[in-house]
DNA sequence: GCTATTGATCTAAACGATTAGGCTAAACGG
DNA sequence: CCGTTTAGCCTAATCGTTTAGATCAATAGC
């Protein structure tokens, strides 16, 4: 593979000059910089990105450290970022955490190595002192979904307040009052914002909180399954049930499926985080979106914003919508 | 940041001794390895990779090339990737095309650069050239998904031919007669194999191919609703439709729905490639399941088996398989 | 006409790791 | 007891870039 001395070689230039042209940091003459060039072209060079970075100290990597890219809300953001990325220069190392926090340590670990010029991060909610000296030695994170609880960071999150406020008002207004919520994680900051959107909601309208009513599902299909095929087995149990991730809804879905309930009518369900279709499903599902596209592209925005240092950090909440499809029932006196 | 010399001075050794502790390449006497291992411990010392690179000419890195990571399929097929990788000391680096040869072509200059140790890739189909000379100057390449027509190199791939190939059969067997098949992207493998099954299913029952009944939706939702809007709006509709990918499925749910026929009442459909939520649609669709997680992992596992010489090129098959659920009606006659 | 500036180029020192080769002292084989 | 090996450590070259500083000629300013 050819370097930057065959290069110069071959135009009769210095090594210098042949980095001046590629980056054109310093004045050339024209019949030189074409010169060198043409010797590029014809020795087919690449300059090593390894070489350069240890010498710049700069990547043009950002890492984005996610709990799973198979998860449509995250493949999307990724995507949003990646687009982003890619129209300035910058590529994205991608790391599944599966919402372990050994592997995001494991992976915290690698990045720093790796030397990324900044990071793009969902935090499991459990290494906040590890990520706390990260930003203390200079490490560029912008939090992406979620936020850490004890330290205010840039990030970009959805209105998951606002959204959960507005999924269970549609709920009430329809006319249920023994409300069931399958809630994530209980380290990760979503979990607490959509829980309190929840509350919000029923203290509106003056409903009492039936703590049996709160369930976990592990932010995952299976764990929401179980803790939906219990609650829902239950002497009294809630006539809708409002899941709080495109995953957990499914979940819900399947349980309500396997106990040979109908949806919505007898149970009624309104999942967080739209996915693309949510509509052709059976009923069309009423969901919360969530604009995962943008998260990507403005979490990178502000990244870069931040490494050039001419954007203060902040944080950004992406507005949602209720997408009011088929999965929700209006019962009688509601 | 600490570098080397740093932990060096501070556990009084050379620099030389501290790199044989963290690669373990040469013997050291155990109390001086704790004093290095403490060294670093304190300095919270990262080795830098950028500079390890350039000297050893590995990264560590393995290049993602495919169109789109918000594609299940893909994103699937990356975290398999991803998993395998990880478990070996490799990051991914990933790429989306847009099914876009520019970009492609950007993109491999792109790794190129970074010095990648290798490459899994899912070709568009018209850099043919290109790929050849990446693979001539040694670049590693595993192709997923798709081949170049014209290159017989290392991929894995879903077995195309007989997944189309039982998908038409299991529509004939039902009494279907006029059968569309929406088609994919030209210039891509997938496209080619599995049109081949279909005609060979056509073939072994006897039955005529009707040009007609062939078309094209681009891979993309927005293309197969298009094109299957204008198929089934003719005097003579097909019966039944085979979409070839899991988008172009649920653009020709789109179209269904969008003319007021009922599926399968009015029209069958199978798609290829199932995806977790096709059990949960209006109908439950019957597709043909691919193995994207295990394409992902074998594909990085035939990639470092490249690496370390110890595994021949070789293509690898994965098998398909016909899930039967309720997107297919039996007809009278069939 | 002299000094200051600028353009165009070069030389050589970094950046932070790995590793060949050298040295010393201890262990070993016969 | 002597030659050979080996453990344990060090020095210094090297990987392929960027860039500060030097050089020299041409141009500009007065």
């Amino acid at each position: 593979m050819a370097t930057i001395r065959d290069v110069a070689a071959r135009a009769g230039v210095s090594v210098a000059t042949v980095s001046y042209v590629i980056n054109g940091t310093k004045p050339v003459a024209p019949e030189t910089a074409a010169r060198v060039r043409r010797a590029m072209e014809e020795l087919d060079y690449h300059p090593d990105a390894s070489a350069q970075s240890l010498r710049t100290r700069t990547t043009h990597v950002i890492g984005v450290v996610v709990s799973d890219i198979a998860n449509p809300f995250f493949a999307t953001l990724v995507r949003g970022a990646e687009d982003c990325a890619r129209q300035h220069g910058y590529s994205l190392l991608i790391c599944n955490t599966g919402e372990d926090l050994e592997n995001e340590r494991i992976y915290l670990s690698l990045l720093s190595r790796r030397r990324v010029d900044g990071l793009l991060l969902a935090p499991t909610g459990k290494n906040d002192e590890l990520i706390g000296r990260l930003i203390d030695r200079g490490m560029n994170i912008v939090f992406i979904d979620r936020t850490p609880p004890h330290l205010q960071a840039p990030a970009v999150l959805s209105q998951n307040e606002a959204g959960a406020y507005q999924a269970t008002c549609h709920l009430i207004e329809r006319g249920h009052r023994r409300i069931g919520i399958v809630l994530g994680l209980p380290d990760v900051s979503t979990t607490a914002e959509r829980l309190r959107g929840y509350r919000r909601a029923l203290a509106h309208y003056g409903l009492e909180l039936d703590e049996d009513l709160l369930v976990y599902g592990r932010s995952q299909v299976a764990g929401a399954r179980e803790a939906c095929l219990a609650l829902l087995s239950r002497p009294n149990p809630p006539t809708a049930i409002f899941a709080t991730n495109n995953l957990m809804t499914i979940g819900a879905m399947q349980a309500i499926r396997k106990l040979s309930l109908r949806c919505p009518g007898e149970v009624s369900v309104v999942g967080f985080d739209d996915f693309e279709w949510a509509e052709a499903f059976d009923p069309p599902l009423t969901t919360v979106a969530q604009d995962p596209y943008g998260i990507g592209q403005q979490a990178v925005g502000l990244l870069l914003g931040l490494l050039s240092g001419d954007r203060k950090p902040e944080q950004v909440r992406l507005p949602v919508e209720l997408r009011v499809r088929g999965s929700v029932a209006r019962l009688e006196g509601g």
